[in-house]
DNA sequence: ATATATTCCGTACCATAGTACGGAGTCAAG
DNA sequence: CTTGACTCCGTACTATGGTACGGAATATAT
């Protein structure tokens, strides 16, 4: 097959996702499907390999399709609303790191307990866990 | 209804969910279903709802429930077990929370961005997002 | 005895982000 | 002109943790 032309496989290889996912994209509304010539296969812009990095990296700052579909929607014009999902996001991740900080505290001291424990001792994790 | 009489509903709401989440239990293999009677209600001893509580102590530790069954399997007798269990999801929390704490740190920059840019500029979120 | 409430049970559905499958069409190389 | 690779398309399935539905069998209250 010709290098040239960017079917479906080459800009999801381009893109650095599955085929499928490309797929998945444009069927989530994310990205447009190109028009299929009537004898033949989809042939796929420069644009569309931009898009779905863009979606890859919107992904990596937490965001879920659904809000990228907003982001993508919102462009690079209405800054005030992109600024705001951005800090709604950060609060939303702030709690999530917060959470996440309160249960490592606990496993340490379960850890911990176990450490300490008595070769005829229960396990204090389970202990711990059955407890309240 | 006899209050005394624990039946699915009195147990899930002294267990603190709904019954579906204890028919759910059920049907995951990590608490029993106790003996239906010919004619009758099944009713469900004290040990269930020690056991729904565990289980939603053990989530509350970042456990999945497939985690859960296990530390159940495991009882307070594995400690070893139990506690390599308990570090290996330790780490698992704490590369989440850097995880986290990049991407909070990410989009603090890009909230920054937002705040100094000039009224003629495009949404330096949504360009910071495109490139690269 | 009848009306209302619960239970039982299997199955279907929700969100999330894809992944897999199978048959038909199409393309490129030998 | 046939073979193998690729595309197209709809649908089904994965994992996760439940939630909802509907009809039949009970139980409780009046």
């Amino acid at each position: 097959m010709n290098n040239s032309r960017t079917t479906i496989s080459r800009a999801a290889q381009r893109a650095g996702v599955g085929i499928e996912t490309i797929r998945y994209y444009q069927r989530r509304g994310l990205i447009e499907e190109p028009v299929k010539p009537v004898e033949g296969y989809r042939l796929y812009p420069e644009q569309t390999i931009a898009q779905v990095r863009f979606i890859k990296r919107a992904q990596e700052l937490g965001f879920s399709l659904k809000e990228v579909k907003t982001l993508v929607e919102l462009g690079d014009e209405k800054c005030l609303e992109t600024r705001d999902l951005a800090l709604l996001k950060l609060e939303l991740v702030k709690t999530k790191i917060r959470d996440l900080q309160s249960i490592e505290n606990n496993l340490k001291d379960l850890i911990c307990y176990c450490d300490n424990r008595r070769e005829d001792e229960a396990c204090p994790i389970y202990y711990s866990i059955s407890q309240q």
